[in-house]
DNA sequence: GTAACTGCAAACCTTTTGCAGCTTG
DNA sequence: CAAGCTGCAAAAGGTTTGCAGTTAC
């Protein structure tokens, strides 16, 4: 029932492994987008296994992202965060504005800019953060 | 007491002109970088004028983003959303990660990009959000 | 066994809404 | 005067928290 990675994973991330962590990890695992905490709830609540508080799911998030295991984004739709795996690796997203499909994008266009930007501004850069909205391949069709 | 040119911007929108939506506008105006409904509502009510009601505020700025006078930007800070003057030119900000402060930025980095992206994908690109975080000179000092 | 986690219920915070009374054009 | 605002209070929706009981190590 437990995959031995993840156990792994939270074993040294000073995470304790419980069912709800695993469930709530392997969900976020399995989806290429960002999701709200109201989906994690819904998916593991519709599952015939046991079930989950929405107030645990919310702990949960609060966890993974403070040990940097998922990704908070700090764009709401809708008045609702999102989360997603952190595949540690730069990237953005393009959001679908009729159906709020998000795709990962390939490769980030910001390039050398933030060197620019910081003799510009005197700030020093962290992070950015690229949100890209558009109308997906099938709403165009609608 | 009012501003003749804010009288003629809402008349033209078919804004009704109030006092307290000319308070509102003169203090997004005012400002260089977006503020939240609370802060907007706490200037107003720390001058000894006609204080106002936070969820008149929050109508006001309703009304002046349906009318595009004014944008709301997709990122909350603190769960807050912020507003800013909409200056009717593509713009981004650079927001100090330890005092919040935010400043414009010149130019757009993301240029052709999104016709690039718009044949990688098949969306149909409408528009994009790009939020750069750092902290400021005055933070790096401390 | 003990520290940490979960469930539950209540609280919290931002934002929205219904309604009565007031303002603007 | 009529249409449309505002203030007030209450509700709504997302998120957080205190506490008692349970679970992982």
């Amino acid at each position: 029932m437990y995959t031995e990675d993840v156990k792994q994973l939270f074993k040294s991330n000073n995470i304790k492994n419980t069912q709800q962590r695993h469930m709530v990890y392997s969900i976020l695992k399995s989806k290429k987008q960002p999701i709200t905490t109201e989906e994690i709830y819904k998916i593991i609540s519709g599952k015939l296994e046991k079930p989950i508080n929405l107030s645990t799911v919310y702990r949960i998030l609060e966890v993974f992202t403070e040990k940097e295991l998922i990704l908070k984004s700090q764009i709401h739709i809708n008045g609702k965060a999102l989360y997603e795996i952190n595949h540690r690796e730069h990237r953005h997203h393009l959001i679908c504005i009729k159906c709020n499909k998000i795709i990962p994008i390939k490769g980030c266009p910001l390039g050398e800019y933030e060197q620019i930007l910081e003799k510009q501004t005197g700030y020093k850069i962290i992070e950015h953060n690229l949100e890209i909205k558009g109308i997906c391949p099938k709403c165009q069709k609608r």
